[in-house]
DNA sequence: CCATAACCGAGACGGTACGTCGGGTCTTATC
DNA sequence: GATAAGACCCGACGTACCGTCTCGGTTATGG
């Protein structure tokens, strides 16, 4: 959707794909921290500067590649019993985080924004946090920003900081106690 | 502590000293990211081989630079409200994680354990979990793995991901929340 | 003559030209032992990397730096009697070997040419020889590799070796030996 | 012969001998280029002081290591003829610069003291013009240091500076000029 | 016979150059 | 004017060797 209309060849959507394809398939075989912008554009068949044309980092671009993943992978369908939907969704947000590519992107991510200013910035309207609050909304629980904390934050920090996620089963008792307070 | 017993002139504990002192510097006068090996042998007046003799990368000499500041900021008196005790550690995580050097080190290093094998490892012990658990213990509270992480987890998460962290009001909300909660 | 045709900037020849005249400079400032690649590059206002990409190594780029001057340095102008002629190349010789820049230069390379079988085939075809065998053959001698090794290599082997090098009357002597002997 | 009579340990001989030894394998095995004082150290099984106690430069030991074998190597038992006893040294010598170790050492030796003062003083007593010096002598020839440069320097300087050394036939040719200049 | 002092091995110390790598910019020819 | 290619300057990487120093321990002499 590039509104250029001077003279001079237009910016090539196709290349915009093939940079991000790379980042997707570098995510996985490299990883992120060996992942670099020189990489990418060998990888893609494209001169370095064309990267640069587009995203002015590698946490740009590789946002801008995994963040429709972010959203679909968070999509959980809804499910009639609302401990059940809040689980389902749970379960899910630790899958993405601990096994998929674009939850270690995510993870990446999330750690270089801890000590980069532009990063965190580009996190700033966090998948995350929305997709939970949808969730929370459609069960009529409280979504606002402390609810969504108390939500995900458990999972979340178990996921970043602990040497295990929190298992299914404690899952279960976290969104019961959840609910119950919430009814109460 | 160093138990060597074999032949050869010792290591200077003078110069552990001095690298951990430059890299407590550095953390402060340019921060995590721009902090180089190079640069913290440079500031400590020492060679670089020798700070690749004690510690072999950027990410292992700052924890060791920290880990006592970890302890020593994370340690809040106890006060006889468990209430008042909660939400008293909460705010001093948050002061910490928000403004302390030692706990953008400690952010830091979270960010890289999450592209680094090796420094997860590193973090294996974490001191957040084992204070929060202690601050639980004493208060009468759970303290297993799923407490812990209900307790701090949304604190945690809401500032390493969200824009802002959670202020004292809402800290308030979810100690109550908790307490209620566990005294059912 | 670089015959390169394909994509991508070009090698700047500027910069080829800045490194040549830095190791120039530093023959007479610091001298051979003393120069090192990355005071080359430093002194040339260039990256370390782009004096890589032209030589790999002190001796090669030392050599085309002096490469000119020799041949320059070694050109005597013709006398029409033959002993003059000789006598005169030989003392050009002399002087070359023991007090230019060039001439230090080349002793260097012939130093280095001694442990390092890379330098020694830069040597291969030898400024010093050809240009004798000029003289030589201008004056009616014979200018076989012999008659070649007879004529300058007791003047070098003097040089190399010796604690002072030949003066002008031995090589005076040397040339009348030799004419006597080539003329019998 | 250290005339030492004061306390403390007197310096051990055999350390001395195992250095010199360690230079001589090392030699042939790594080269002269590729010799550190470390290596040398280590291969003598000796401490690195205990090198830099009796010698201060790798071309110091080296000389000491080497010093001995260029008497031996050199050293060709006179023959009756005058024209057999100098063609036989000159064979000597060539077969000594260009496949013995010592000689090999030697030509290193050369060449750093064209780039190095400090190597060049030690060279100051050359062991080769001394030598053919004492051949020219038994054969009733001048040895003065232009005779001594006539008749080892076209051998030496082959070897140093051409392709390939002298061949027998060109060094019976070159004998052979000189006695015929000499007698006349 | 023991104190002194120089030696010994080992190896840590501050430096400095090595050759490589990635970052971000630029300059070509080509499209 | 966008593109692929790749050279450019810069600076950090981790390693190697330099020559010095500091250990514990050894071995002679001299008080």
């Amino acid at each position: 959707m590039h509104t250029r209309n001077g003279p001079g060849r237009p910016r090539s959507e196709r290349c915009r794909q093939d940079i991000l394809d790379a980042v997707d398939d570098l995510l996985v075989e490299v990883g992120y921290a060996a992942m670099t912008m020189k990489g990418i554009a060998e990888r893609a068949g494209v001169g370095r500067q064309t990267v640069y044309r587009w995203w002015s980092t590698k946490a740009e671009v590789l946002l801008e590649a995994c963040v429709e993943d972010f959203a679909e992978e968070l999509t959980v369908e809804a499910h009639p019993d609302p401990a059940q939907d809040l689980l389902g969704y749970l379960c899910a947000l630790t899958t993405f985080l601990i096994g998929d590519p674009p939850g270690i992107a995510y993870r990446a991510l999330l750690g270089e924004a801890q000590h980069d200013a532009a990063v965190r910035e580009l996190l700033r309207d966090d998948p995350l946090t929305s997709s939970a609050a949808a969730v929370l909304r459609r069960t009529g629980s409280p979504a606002d920003s402390l609810a969504v904390a108390q939500f995900v934050g458990p999972v979340l920090s178990q996921v970043l900081v602990g040497p295990a996620p929190l298992d299914p089963e404690a899952l279960r008792r976290h969104v019961d106690l959840l609910l119950t307070a919430w009814r109460a």
